[in-house]
DNA sequence: ACAAAAGTGTTACCGTTACACCCATGC
DNA sequence: GCATGGGTGTAACGGTAACACTTTTGT
């Protein structure tokens, strides 16, 4: 092998989750690409890395060019760098490595805005919120059900079953789920996020709500929200000081 | 901010533990600088990425330059990349940006020999096996107490804290420690390991012991080992067969 | 009154913890 | 015999899972 240094293009992909609790749904965000390599073809929201910018920030930049939202999680997942994961490196640019650092984020379905209005229908029979005419020009964005996923460019599928795993990892063993919720929030709302993410049958409501309790970081506020028939719900807010002496401790949120 | 993409260098850093398990002790494996930046500052070992290398690659070649060495658990821990880690950006090489893709491996102190003969004494008084001289001229390379740490260069405390944390994690959760192993181990063999790394009172020998045996993946192999005095050991082999079924459940080792 | 949503309580069960105890060997 | 290391057993405790039940609202 020579000992000639690569050279690098750094790129950055995300696997950006959203979690509709209203109706169980998990979707991830994906783009149709434009050009060559694997043109029309779906992949993860990705960018290279600019002139003095951070690996984080660049993945935020990606992800405030797609979608507005308010509350979210992001952390890096993995760094895919083979020499041949992207056929770019065979034929043009003069030996040109792609390295692919990729993170994973958490959002709400409905805090949600796509920013792009190229928007097409989903795939699921599900609604578009944007006006967009459905064009297969550039910046097609969409919001994909994990049930009903398309081929993906790269190594997109690889990175995103990652993602997924670290998903379901991160929810159960740390407090993701707060910095997706708004300040306020009812156990309920809680619990729905918990269901599409780990599926139905990961707890009973009620053991779920009395271990959550027992914590002892959830304050509780007091105040009653009324979402028309039935008891109303009291609403909780996630308790930072109170979470504090656990962090680092391994907690289970099942 | 520019729109110009970065160009970068990658390198591979590694976090290299071994375990002493027979005198409790946990090792990371240090480099003395012999250039500036950070001249004569102990940093991880590192090398950057060759043409053609994939980073797994470059991370087992500095390995195998430093060390020889038969068992090993080698994985991927975090890549750091803000443009302002390494000074070296500031001053010379035309905006070109060094990332650290950073790796985390263990490994048993008994089964490894250091192959720089460049060595010196171990600051806790521990004696040193090869025959090298002692000098300050590069590639001086040492295995250090976790305890009894220098100051490191770069970022790269940062590195081996976070290599540390996955370290204790994964051998809580995953069965790394038989790749650390001989073919044939003894119970105690196994509790020792776990016992330096998680710390004396993580779990009684005996609870230990029955947990392990009861997940059935510990083939007894009838032999016993004579260790001197005291009742003869039974030899175990990890039967990865017998595991198979249990991988990406979450399974508990303590 | 009734259905729907929120919240409480109960019980059987299982795994963990903290020990005490027995076994095999060298000296 | 006895010290040493290896291996087994057990009883109390605490948490979990599954389920039944009560409370508060809108219609």
């Amino acid at each position: 092998m020579s000992k000639e240094l690569a050279d690098f293009k750094v790129g950055v992909d995300n696997v950006i989750f959203s979690v509709d609790a209203q109706l169980n749904r998990l979707f991830v965000l994906l783009v149709k690409r434009d050009k060559t390599p694997y043109e029309q073809y779906w992949s993860l929201p990705g960018t290279l890395v600019r002139k003095g910018e951070s690996l984080e920030n660049a993945a935020y930049r990606i992800l405030a060019e797609k979608i507005k939202v308010k509350n979210l999680y992001l952390e890096q997942l993995y760094t895919f760098g083979g020499p041949e994961r992207d056929p770019r490196e065979s034929f043009d640019s003069y030996g040109v490595r792609y390295l692919s650092v990729s993170y994973f984020a958490l959002l709400r379905y409905e805090d949600a805005v796509l920013i792009d209005n190229h928007t097409e229908l989903l795939p699921g029979g599900q609604k578009n919120r944007t006006v967009g005419r459905e064009t297969e020009k550039s910046g097609l964005t969409t919001w994909y059900n994990l049930k009903e996923l398309p081929e993906l460019a790269f190594d997109h599928q690889e990175i995103l079953n990652y993602g997924h795993k670290r998903l379901r990892n991160k929810l159960e063993y740390s407090p993701i789920a707060f910095e997706v919720l708004p300040e306020l929030f009812t156990l309920n709302d809680l619990y729905q996020l918990y269901c599409t993410v780990l599926g139905e049958n990961f707890s009973d409501y009620s053991n779920f709500r009395s271990r959550l309790l027992k914590f002892g970081f959830l304050y509780d506020t007091g105040t009653k929200i009324y979402r028309g028939i039935g008891r109303p719900a009291t609403l909780y807010r996630f308790d930072s000081e109170a979470f504090a002496p656990l962090k680092d401790r391994p907690l289970v949120f099942i």
